[in-house]
DNA sequence: TCTGGGGTCCTAGGACCC
DNA sequence: TCTGGGGTCCTAGGACCC
């Protein structure tokens, strides 16, 4: 059996967590720039909110009735995140990182010592006593199956936090009750094109042939189906290495300048390349995009895409941040108000430091070396202690918006929680 | 005035090879 | 009227996920 341990409105609980004042109120965390809402509790979604709401659209709903709201701190909460899988790593040996905050656990032969649901509840008790952070989760054989089951777990306090799905009776009550739209792998055009073909249940998909399935969708609808069907056959064993790496933001004020334009892409590219070194890869590619405003009709939209081969796999900020930089330059356009720019690094291999002949670049290792004693500086002393001047710019219209930041607690000794006794 | 960011996998089709 | 067969590699774009 495998069990799905998903962490309920994570960003939200986080911030709950790290706030106990705001136990059982409405909370909302918002995306940067404080722009849309992506995490919110039950309280808030009670009061007509969603996730993707415009920030701006509600912002009546969020003040009439004291919605606490928290701009999103993706470093605070991978760092609760890890917190939370070490508590479930110390009851199941074999655990597999699916998302920042969901978690499969392989439970084959814990069956012969333990009463599954019962362990699983015991190590949500766990979870809450040491990190606040409330947690579902559903067992079954297949893991499309055990996502299926914690939204149960989810939604009806009777499961108290763990349902399993270990009958075929059960599978099939479970798949008939269940919204098709909610079924892990099929998205929009998938549940479009379902119910034209009249199917409309999970449990209707599961009962049709498997020659009927793949005459009219393709391999993941297929896998969906075997799933659902209690036939595990979607792997999701962690990836070692990420395969393409990306940074990009929407910025605070529009910017027209081709000088700002390069000074965001600068600090992206940089960005881009500590990830980089941080999973000891280098990256053979490197793209660059920028676009224009999409929702202002008013004024005129500009898109565009630029990349190159590096020609040798690159590790290297100064190599990496020239091509960025020679690549915004082409896709630069004067009079557009741009909106938002990005670096993505792809055709990423391991190691660091690639020895060529005719290699460009003189002393490669020393220039990797250089990069990771910056990134040793700005681990140990703040992010941006040491970067390049070029991605300072001389203003900074395009940095980001965040005005309702939660600082750092679990990461940063500058700004830990003080508490007065 | 204000509308997020970062991934994976699959497929079709073009370019090129013998 | 007739116009090979069989590959590989690469890229763009769609669909889906959190």
């Amino acid at each position: 059996m495998i069990a799905l341990a998903d962490c309920n409105t994570f960003f939200a609980s986080v911030e709950r967590a790290l706030h106990p004042g705001l136990k059982g109120k409405p909370v909302c965390v918002m995306s940067s720039n404080d722009g849309i809402i992506v995490a919110l509790t039950s309280e808030a979604k009670a009061l007509g909110l969603k996730r993707g709401d415009p920030v701006f659209k509600v912002k009546d709903i969020l003040g009439k009735n004291g919605v606490a709201v928290f701009s999103g701190n993706l470093m605070l909460y991978a760092a609760m995140s890890k917190r939370v899988q070490s508590i479930m790593r110390r009851t199941v040996e074999h655990t597999e990182c699916y998302s920042i905050d969901e978690q499969f656990l392989y439970l084959d032969g814990y069956e012969k010592h333990y009463d599954l649901v019962e362990l699983m509840r015991g190590m949500i008790r766990q979870i809450a006593l040491w990190t606040d952070i409330p947690v579902s989760v559903g067992i079954a054989k297949t893991k499309t199956l055990a996502k299926v089951a914690s939204k149960f777990a989810k939604n009806y306090k009777g499961y108290k936090g763990v349902c399993m799905i270990d009958t075929d009776a059960k599978r099939r009550k479970a798949l008939s009750l269940f919204e098709l739209a909610d079924v892990w792998g099929i998205g929009p055009g998938s549940l479009a094109k379902l119910i034209s073909l009249g199917v409309t249940t999970p449990l209707q998909l599961a009962d049709k042939r498997g020659e009927w399935v793949l005459k009219h969708f393709h391999k993941p609808i297929y896998q969906t189906w075997m799933e659902l069907n209690g036939h595990p056959c979607i792997d999701t064993s962690e990836l070692i290495a990420r395969q393409t790496i990306t940074t990009s933001r929407s910025f605070g004020n529009m910017i027209s300048s081709e000088e700002e334009l390069k000074a965001s892409v600068a600090s992206f590219a940089s960005s881009c390349c500590s990830t980089l070194r941080g999973q000891d890869s280098a990256a053979g590619r490197i793209s660059v995009f920028a676009c224009s405003n999409r929702f202002r009709e008013d004024l005129s939209q500009y898109g565009n895409i630029a990349s190159q081969r590096l020609p040798v796999p690159s590790a290297d900020t100064l190599e990496i941040t020239a091509a960025a930089l020679e690549l915004a330059h082409k896709i630069y356009r004067p009079g557009i108000q741009f909106k938002k720019s990005g670096v993505i690094l792809s055709d990423i291999v391991p190691g660091c430091c690639h020895n060529v002949l005719f290699d460009p670049v003189e002393k490669r290792d020393e220039r990797v070396e250089l990069s990771r004693t910056i990134d040793r500086m700005n681990h140990k002393y703040g992010l941006r202690t040491v970067g390049l001047a070029v991605a300072a710019g001389r203003n900074e219209q395009w940095k980001n918006r965040k005005e309702h930041l939660t600082p750092n607690y679990l990461t940063d000794i500058d700004q830990i929680m003080t508490v007065k006794i």
